[in-house]
RNA sequence: GCCGGUGUGGCGGAACUGGCAGACGCAGCGGAUUCAAAAUCCGCCGGGCCCUAAACCCGUGCAGGUUCGAUUCCUGUCACCGGCACCA
């Protein structure tokens, strides 16, 4: 007799995998997740709300891997489980599709990244769906959507037409200023000089606004990537290395849009202490930032109209600065080439400077020995007013503070170096308590001023403490107008343009004279032109592939939808051949997602109210839209910094209700596989391997041996585990819990096959207490057993806590330890005697639902229960049933257990003092001896100090 | 170098605000059932000492400290992971 034909009801793969189908259907065409919004049919406005986001994917070509569901799940079942609870749930999903990622599958491909993007979505939708995720797929939509992207350009256009006002410290429309400009007829900088607004150019005023505007063309310095031929954002740069790729970056200079996220810097660090987010993420976006808090300074240079600016986090040490640093690329140098003070030195110091232009940022970070030349220019330091000379160096970098530093080599390492290496005076101005002044290396942080006066220039700050030193000499900065106070950034403008093809276009059109015009809202979208040829050009120089659109490109004001207020319709324009970079769509998707189908605006104003606006416990509005945000923490500084800037500019001007989009957020840890290492290092991939005996690993090329090591998954250590396979085998409802059960969610954990019978067997053993695997009929429990009545409870109220903090590992657990609590001896005389009731199950089925829903919904069907388990509330517990009457309490002795003895849960303390002292095992530890005290923890244990 | 995080059985992990270390799962071992196997059910499962058991001792990276009591708090230290890195 085979095993199938003793028990054929028993839950396998193929019971999953047709329940599993059958009941997605079922759910699809009942709109089971269907989320209403207000105003809408079903729309219940007394419940609470609840919006729960997943990042949504980039839909690649390779399909989903296993790190998708491990966030997706855990979503899922606290969406759920939200539901159970009576909230209203936003839970929405959709594709990430234009950007690098997709476009450089195509590439490899050769088939069109429209094809090859739509086919990707189609697969991941496929693949999402068979997890049964209680996804409202009535709002999906893609980035790429004209309906979506032409949103996306409407905010850029928004962002375009307004300037960041410092006095408001937000956004305002570039309209008031224009007209403010305007009336007063102020005089603005063009050139070198300055003219009254009425007497400028249109290009000279728009140039002008492109100062302020939060989009602005403008020409930087921008890192440039010959191999993807496209430029990239400095957050898309590690260690002069392309994010995507792994490929060299060079600098240079190019005219690009830009985003004015500057303007927003301290507002992006102050409102992380208003969100629910990570610390390390807050960490990493404030260090991103990059505040520091110093002084400029302005010294003189010999010979030079202008002053040299410098940027000092310690003014305090002004005395000790006894040479000065510029940038190669500083205009100082350039001067210095020009006046070729010190003869020879002129070409010295070009030829150094066209070596340190040339020299990629790698070299530069590797090597790390100081180089540099004189320039011959030499400054005064106001406070000795000795003359000091300016040198070029590579180890000040131009795009930080003013491209200059005033060294103090005695306080500061790099400056120190520098001086040794080229023979440079150090002065000690600082003496540091613990940190005595030798002379061989410098000192750094805080201590005491010293050798820190001159009577000629009137400041002396000799024995302040350093942070009343920075104030003295920052007064006396700002009494003799040499400098001033100021707060220093490490975040750069948002370098918005790419020069490729997948992209959203930008909706602005150049006249003749290259002034810019932007298309009117009502000419959107600007749709992208299909192209045969979409490849990047692999160039030294930027060339967008739009660019071979020609008939797109060359075009008329009217025909590309400009307002005829701003420019004739019948004048020839040129289209911006540029598109925006991946990150535009991922900017605001989450307010899409509240009202994806209205044609009207970019958010309904209703449903973004409804949705974004929460409300702390306290009852003050929290400061953040979605309740939670799911996600890897690889985003920290890229879309996460990204998409709370657009936000706050939306929020600035009025088009949304909160400072920030995201109230709390979570990061999933990373799911990570074994591979193997080599003794030298190397790794060799799974496939490659054998195991002879326990744990013992060998190469089957050549036999040697092998550490079995955890590493990420990756294809060339062919150790990827693909969900559709272990679906195949198990379920979908096996997978889910299984990626669950693994361990905490934020903790980065290693896949292991071999470990999924275990969740699997949890769930057969489930379906056994409720199905017959002989007769397939439905088996309960005549009579409740109290001690599983009391454990079912337990189980219920440690589950519910456990879901709403994300334990979804230690919810499993509990959920096993009842099931096996429950679990029926193989020989039972009747069946319906143990195991659960049938009330029992349904409170069980209940609970399992968030996790399991397929099993879930077809036990409860099974068991007779009303409508769709997807609908029915989250069992109630009684917290009377959480207590024992009598518990186990460790008898401890010098902190040693020596006994364990039960007691009454509400024992008074005395009493079981009077046990312990009493109790057999306790006596001989005493050793005759007067306990000198005895500590009772009520209802945990009892400790005898002798 | 700086910042953040993590170190618990053979493995993944559990342990609420300091209170019985190792829940639950995997692997392993033993038993019941079976002609046999699978499946199922029951039991054992950190180390030492020991024929076995009781008892005892050790044990949460390492070394100290605070405490009646430390995986949990403090100091130092090592290892691994992540981020930043000539940022003035």
């Amino acid at each position: 007799m085979s095993a199938q034909n003793e028990t054929p009801f028993r839950y396998t793969a193929a019971v999953a995998e047709e329940l599993e189908t059958r009941w997605q259907a079922a759910w699809e065409a009942g709109n089971a997740y269907r989320q209403p919004n207000p105003g809408e049919p079903g729309f219940d406005g007394s419940k609470p709300k609840f919006y729960c986001l997943d990042m949504f994917p980039y839909p690649s070509g390779a399909g989903l891997h296993v790190g998708h569901p491990e966030g997706y799940t855990a979503t899922d079942i606290l969406c759920r489980y939200k539901r159970a609870k009576g909230f209203n749930v936003l839970h929405p999903m959709g594709w990430d599709a234009f950007g690098l990622p997709a476009e450089q599958y195509a590439i490899q491909t050769g088939v069109h990244p429209e094809v090859t993007t739509k086919k990707a979505i189609d697969n991941f939708r496929r693949q999402l769906k068979r997890f049964g995720f209680s996804y409202d797929w009535s709002r999906e939509f893609a980035t790429i959507d004209p309906e979506y992207y032409r949103w996306t350009q409407w905010i850029w256009l928004l962002a375009y037409g307004s300037w960041f006002d410092p006095k408001a410290n937000a956004a305002r429309p570039i309209a008031e200023l224009e007209a403010a400009l305007a009336k007063e007829d102020r005089a603005i900088a063009v050139g070198g000089a300055t003219k009254k607004w009425s007497a400028c150019t249109k290009r000279e005023r728009q140039a002008y606004l492109d100062g302020f505007r939060l989009a602005y063309i403008g020409t930087q310095t921008v890192n440039w990537c010959p191999k993807l031929g496209t430029v990239l954002a400095n957050e898309e740069v590690i260690d002069g290395r392309s994010e995507r790729g792994g490929f060299p970056v060079v600098r240079m200079p190019l005219r690009q849009w830009m985003f004015r996220i500057t303007a927003y810097a301290d507002r992006l660090i102050s409102d992380l202490a208003l969100i629910d987010w990570p610390e390390s993420t807050r960490t990493m976006q404030a260090e991103w930032i990059g505040r520091s808090e110093g002084a400029e300074i302005r010294f003189a240079v010999d010979g030079e109209s202008e002053p040299l600016t410098v940027f000092t986090t310690r003014p305090d040490t002004l005395f000790g600065a006894t040479y000065m640093v510029v940038a190669p690329e500083h205009p100082l140098v350039t001067h210095a080439i020009a006046r070729g003070e010190g003869g020879a030195d002129a070409a010295r110091l070009a030829e150094y400077v066209a070596w340190a232009k040339n020299r990629a940022d790698i070299d530069r970070q590797e090597a790390k020995k100081k180089t540099g030349v004189p320039t011959g220019l030499f400054a005064v330091n106001p406070a000795t007013g000795a003359r000091i000379p300016v040198w070029t160096a590579d180890y000040v970098l131009m795009g930080y503070g003013t491209g200059a530093i005033m060294a103090v080599p005695a306080h500061d390492e790099r400056d120190f170096e520098f001086a040794k290496a080229f023979d440079l005076p150090v002065v000690q101005v600082v003496e540091i308590a613990g940190t005595p002044w030798t002379g061989e290396a410098a000192t750094c942080g805080e201590g005491r001023a010293v050798h820190s006066a001159n009577a000629a220039t009137g400041l002396a700050i000799d024995g302040l403490a350093t942070a009343d030193a920075k104030r003295a000499v920052i007064a006396w900065l700002e009494a003799k107008g040499i400098g001033r106070l100021r707060v220093n950034y490490r975040l750069r403008d948002w370098l918005f343009s790419r020069q490729r093809y997948w992209g959203e276009p930008f909706p602005v059109v150049f006249d003749a004279e290259g002034c810019h015009w932007p298309v009117s809202n009502a000419a959107l979208p600007v749709v992208l032109p299909a192209l045969a040829d979409y490849k990047p050009v692999e160039s030294d120089t930027p060339q967008p592939p739009l660019a071979k659109a020609r008939e797109w490109v060359h075009t008329t004001a009217g025909e590309a939808g400009v307002d005829p207020a701003l420019l004739p319709p019948g004048t020839p324009v040129v289209r911006e051949t540029n598109t925006m970079p991946g990150w535009a769509g991922s900017c605001w998707y989450y307010l899409r997602y509240c009202s994806p189908h209205d044609s009207g605006h970019f958010v309904a104003p209703e449903a973004e109210r409804y949705w974004m606006v929460s409300r702390k416990k306290s009852g003050e509005p929290h400061a953040g839209g979605v309740d939670l945000y799911v996600g890897g923490a690889e985003h920290a500084v890229l879309h996460l910094l990204y998409a709370r800037f657009w936000h706050k500019v939306l929020f600035d001007l009025g088009q949304v209700s909160t400072p920030e989009p995201m109230g709390k957020l979570f990061h999933q840890g990373l799911i990570t596989s074994h591979a193997f290492q080599r003794e030298d290092g190397g790794l060799v991939p799974v496939d490659e391997v054998e195991e002879r005996g326990e744990g013992q690993f060998f190469e089957k090329a050549g036999g040697a041996k092998v550490a079995k090591i955890i590493a990420k998954m990756s294809k060339s250590l062919r150790n990827v585990v693909n969900p559709d396979d272990v679906i195949a085998e198990y379920g979908a409802d096996t997978f889910r819990l299984y990626e669950m059960y693994m361990g905490p969610l934020e903790a980065s954990k290693p896949w292991n096959t071999r470990d999924i019978v275990g969740v699997f067997r949890f769930l057969q053993r489930a379906w056994r207490l409720a199905v017959d695997e002989r007769t397939g009929a439905v088996l309960c429990a005549a009579h409740a057993d109290p001690k599983l009545e009391k454990q079912l409870h337990r189980m219920v109220a440690k589950v519910g806590q456990d879901i709403e903090s994300l334990g979804f590992n230690t919810a499993i657990a509990a959920m096993i330890e009842l099931v096996n609590a429950a679990t029926r001896p193989t020989e039972m005389a009747d069946p319906a005697q143990g195991g659960l009731t049938r009330d029992q199950l349904g409170r069980f089925v209940c609970v399992l639902a968030p996790f399991a829903p397929h099993m879930a919904e077809e036990l409860w069907s099974r068991l007779g229960f009303e409508g769709s388990v997807t609908a029915a509330a989250w069992p109630a517990y009684d917290p009377a049933m959480l207590v024992d009457d009598e518990v186990e309490i460790a008898v401890q002795v010098q902190g040693k257990v020596r006994a364990r003895i039960m007691v009454p849960a509400k024992a008074p303390p005395a009493e079981v003092e009077a046990l312990t002292l009493a109790h057999p095992d306790v006596i001989p530890h005493l050793a005759g001896k007067q306990p000198k005290k005895v500590i009772v923890v009520p209802g945990r244990m009892v400790n005898v100090v002798v």
